[in-house]
DNA sequence: AATTATAGATTACAAGCGTAGTCTTAAGTT
DNA sequence: AACTTAAGACTACGCTTGTAATCTATAATT
């Protein structure tokens, strides 16, 4: 799988929000939350081009990017992996620990358990 | 928070599976899993300890090291930092990329449920 | 007491990362 | 056609990380 560091990824995530994209959009999208340098962002895509995680195609001067992985993969590989680390590839206790410290809301529970349904529903 | 890398998580990991204890215990806790060597693994020790993550008495020329962080603590926040990163902070995005892409076991489910249903009973 | 082994301290070193600055060249402007 | 931008390429640099090897001092052994 490509690794990713946050910054990449970060960068990746500007991308994902819509694409094609120029690295002048990108820079814009994330002018709202970051203080990156322009010169920053630049590097990044050049990494993640390195990395295979994004391609461009020339259009004049600029290169128009265009993501080579999809953010759901990306997530479910990255959840699966953490999920692992921590807590051994079993689900629950990461929802449980929210749930311990208070850190779940009603809105939370009913995405979950419309989540539950939904894959009950799936396995008749 | 203190930040650990994932070698420094796996030392301190095979200490909260009993401690206090030694370096040599850690190191042979660690030996079924890990190709370290043993200074690889004082190392990641000394490291944790500069990082606030755990302290030791001595006992003659050995060190006994005690974390001082719970592991429970630390998977929150890691946790909550994930979520946040990955899926803005909502959890059931998680858990539905896992069903979405089969990951879920009919007992992950019910586990799932079970954390449902007491936080149900905590609410009244 | 002298010697040895070993625990921890210190040093090492390449790769990755965050964070840009400088260089080069082609596109835009006059 | 000449000049100026500005996009991407290349270079930089200190910090962290993975992965140990060497140094030092003290406990254990002879």
């Amino acid at each position: 799988m490509i690794e990713l560091s946050k910054a990449e990824f970060d960068v990746l995530d500007a991308l994902w929000i819509n694409y094609p994209a120029t690295a002048s959009q990108i820079i814009e999208r994330l002018s709202d939350d970051k203080q990156w340098h322009e010169k920053t962002i630049k590097t990044l895509l050049g990494r993640l081009v390195k990395k295979g995680a994004l391609t461009f195609e020339k259009d004049g001067r600029q290169y128009i990017y265009m993501p080579c992985i999809e953010r759901a993969d990306y997530t479910l590989k990255e959840s699966q992996n953490f999920i692992e680390r921590f807590f051994s590839g079993r689900i629950a206790p990461l929802v449980s620990g929210f749930a311990k410290s208070e850190q779940l809301s009603q809105q939370d529970i009913n995405e979950l358990k419309k989540v539950i349904d939904d894959w009950e529903k799936n396995q008749k």
